[in-house]
DNA sequence: TAATATCCTACAAATACAATAGACTAAAAT
DNA sequence: ATTTTAGTCTATTGTATTTGTAGGATATTA
C-alpha cells in the first residue's frame, strides 16, 4: 500500500498537472483544495522539487509548478521519489536493490515470482503519467 | 514492499511445498532451514492454518503441512492472508475495500490509474502458486 | 524595508512492525 | 496414567516508520 505521503504527493501532482502552463500555484491552495496538511505538503513538494519534478518561485506571485509537461513524468518516477521501491522485495528492485541475506537469488523461487510481478506492475506505471492523475 | 512477516510466510510455504505429500514438517525445522525466528514463525503458520492454507498435527510426528496441492493456492491468496491488500490504495482494493474521504471515485484520476495497476499485478499473482515458490 | 511565500532542520506523536514470553491444549509413547 | 512432544493462544515489549508540527532562514516582489 502507498503511504499517505505518497497519496498526498500524487493528489498534489494531479492538481498541478491540471494547471500546467498557468503559472505558480500556492502550497496553501493545493493544501486547501486537496485537504492535505499544509506543513506536511511543504515537505513533500520540496522533495519533488529536489528531484526535478517540480519547480518553484518564492515571494509574491510565487508557488509551485511542474518542471515538465505532465506527460513527461511517469508515475513510476513520482512514486519512487516519495515512496521508494515499486517492487515487493528489495532483491528484485531495479532502483533500490538490496541483496537479501540467507538467500541465493539464482535458485530462489520467491525471487523469480516477485521479479515477474514487478515487471507487470512497472509496465503500467511507466506508461501512466502525471497527466493521468487529472480528475475528470 | 512486503513485510518481513510476509516474506517469512512465503519462504515457509515454499519449503512446505517442496515437501508436499511427505507428512508433517516441524516448525523448528522450517525455522532453522529458512532462518526465521521460531516464535514469530509459530504465529505466522497458525494464521495460515486458520485461513485453511495449512493443516497441522500435534504431538510426536506432528508438524505443519499444506492443506491442498501447492498449485491450488495462489500467491494472491497467501499474500492477502498475511499482508492484507495487494492494491496500492484501499479505494481500489477488491478484498479490503475502503472508500477514501474527500474523493469522488467516479472522477478521481488516481483511482483509475491504481485500478489498472492492481489489475496488472493481480494477473500475475493469481496465476502464480505456492508451487512457484519452490527453490530450484 | 515590509510583505509574501518557499526552504530547511529538527522534533514529537502516533501507528505499525518485529520479535518474545509463557502458559495451555492435544496427541503419542512409555 | 504420566511423560514427552509439538502445536495453540494471548499478551506484551521493543523498535522503526509514518505522520504531522514548530519555528526560523532565505529569496522575491513591491
Amino acid at each position: 500500500m502507498l503511504s499517505k505521503k505518497t497519496q498526498y504527493a500524487l493528489k498534489a501532482l494531479g492538481y498541478l498537472s491540471a494547471r500546467y502552463g498557468q503559472g505558480p500555484v500556492l502550497i496553501a491552495e493545493i493544501s486547501k483544495k486537496k485537504k492535505i496538511p499544509l506543513k506536511f505538503l511543504e515537505n513533500i513538494l520540496l522533495d519533488l522539487k529536489k528531484h526535478d519534478v517540480l519547480q518553484s518561485k518564492k515571494g509574491k506571485g510565487g508557488g509551485y509548478f511542474l518542471a515538465n509537461h505532465p506527460k513527461k513524468t511517469t508515475l513510476a518516477d513520482a512514486i519512487r521519489i516519495v515512496d521508494g521501491p515499486i517492487a515487493m522485495l528489495s532483491c528484485v528492485s531495479l532502483n533500490f536493490y538490496e541483496r537479501c541475506r540467507d538467500c541465493n537469488e539464482a535458485t530462489c523461487g520467491l525471487n523469480k515470482v516477485m521479479a515477474a510481478t514487478r515487471d507487470a506492475t512497472l509496465k503500467v506505471l511507466l506508461k501512466k503519467t502525471l497527466e493521468d492523475l487529472i480528475d475528470s
